[in-house]
DNA sequence: TGTATATATGCATGAATGCGCACATATACA
DNA sequence: TGTATATGTGCGCATTCATGCATATATACA
């Protein structure tokens, strides 16, 4: 019996482990990829220079930011001819903290 | 209805930014955070010497990154005579979560 | 072709932060 | 009191990473 719920344990412990991306969640949580994702929250899908316009970074910047939730697919991309649109993955991010909370509701209530 | 429309997306930005505790996530998805988390969720309330028995870091960091954790809520911390014990704040950080999904929701579905 | 626009990348710099050592503090016990 | 244990803090070092400038690439248009 003692075996028994130390292991739901540890099996919980792997679950967290296993269903928490915490790429995805480190890239989300920096102060400026908030503001963009906020501001794409807000204005919708825009190009990278319309996106540079709203804050004081360099352009350079805002493109890497970009690249880099695109990569952990917290923003979808989209070429079209010269510009490079985005838009949040909403599925996606929305997905990611249905997961993570059930997984912890789990962890948590055992 | 135009404008409708944009307030309403204006207004889900903005609860976004107010619900969402950047702090909070932030110092939870630090790698050694999130090893430190997943070690307290398997063995329960520990005291900072059996937490860093565990890790290869120095217990002075070990120590820094549960002062942290505490800070942000993440973690309980009890004094007992020279020890020092840290547990998940369960409720709290279910709650985060569970707030955010919520508001992600919204902002999606409009 | 030449020019303007949109974006991406190489590189150097500065800031933030994780890290460990040494030391300080606080408590328990002989 | 002296010693051992548990934790916290000051400080310097190393690494990561955000930033901006300059440049490269790609496309649109005259």
């Amino acid at each position: 019996m003692e075996m028994k719920i130390q292991n739901n344990v540890l099996e919980c412990g792997r679950n967290l482990e296993k269903s928490i991306d915490f790429d995805f969640y480190k890239t989300l949580f920096d102060p400026m990829r908030s503001e963009i994702l906020k501001f794409l929250a807000i204005h919708g899908k825009k190009n990278t220079t319309e996106i540079a316009k709203n804050f004081t970074q360099d352009r350079s910047v805002i493109s890497r930011h970009l690249e880099l939730m695109n990569r952990y697919g917290i923003l979808n991309k989209e070429k079209q001819n010269r510009s490079t649109f985005y838009e949040i993955n909403k599925e996606l991010v929305l997905e990611k903290f249905e997961t993570t909370t059930n997984n912890l509701k789990e962890l948590i209530q055992k």
